[in-house]
DNA sequence: CGGCATCCTAGAGGATACTG
DNA sequence: CAGTATCCTCTAGGATGCCG
């Protein structure tokens, strides 16, 4: 029996963890997660629009997996032109917190980070 | 100037929010994090063992992109054999509880990840 | 021991065109 | 509008071998 782990363990290639972090710890997944968590409903175009840089292909990949994993509900309106709205589902409501304590630190340890980069830089040239 | 953001928003490309994600929305960069804010310094070879499946390609690649990046202290003893150990820097600390959520997150809800996963399938099966 | 350097391949991901 | 399909490129990342 593979499953059943007796302590998680994030550092056994088997571990489901490593398995989630390969949908959460992805840089769209969290950008597009963080969007709907401010917003409640997002058309398609919307996202695309609000969202610099994804392509239509990624767009669709990365809704596709969140929905797959139970975190993004993807709800169709038969009307034409069509018009499909993407919202998180309760179990994507439960990361709301984490994605955006993460973008707050992005945001706020920025410049060190920078700094540390031409620190580095600078280091390594002689 | 290009610099200098107006409200730090994640979803324009040109935010450097997005460039701190390229480098903490990694898989094994979060793992790598994880496991050094367990315990203090780590051999390099510690880590190869510790992290199951990482290739040691990416794992001295990941570690020089955190070391670059200020969160993660190199320190090399010239000795030989050669010893190295890695660590977390005071930056690399404030990220801690973040990783630590993160993980637990992952292993608290892998069981409604994967129900999800079952659902989908059989959805698209017919 | 702790790495670079090199080679190689699968898959990520962009651009473009077409469709219900 | 919200995609799918196709093609094509480029790079992530494994395998292997060598070095201080």
């Amino acid at each position: 029996m593979v499953r059943n782990f007796p302590e998680p363990d994030v550092f056994n290639a088997n571990c489901p963890t490593q398995q989630v972090l390969e949908t959460i710890a992805d840089k769209w997944s969290v950008i597009v997660l963080y969007v709907l968590s401010q917003t409640e409903t997002r058309r398609y175009s919307e996202l695309q629009r609000v969202i610099g840089g994804i392509s239509q292909k990624m767009l669709t990949q990365t809704l596709r997996k969140l929905e797959r994993d139970g975190l993004v509900m993807r709800r169709v309106y038969p009307v034409v032109p069509s018009k499909v709205e993407y919202s998180l589902t309760p179990l994507g409501y439960t990361l709301t917190e984490l994605l955006k304590a993460i973008c707050t630190w992005a945001q706020t340890h920025w410049d060190e980070i920078e700094a540390a980069r031409v620190r580095y830089e600078q280091g390594s040239d002689r």
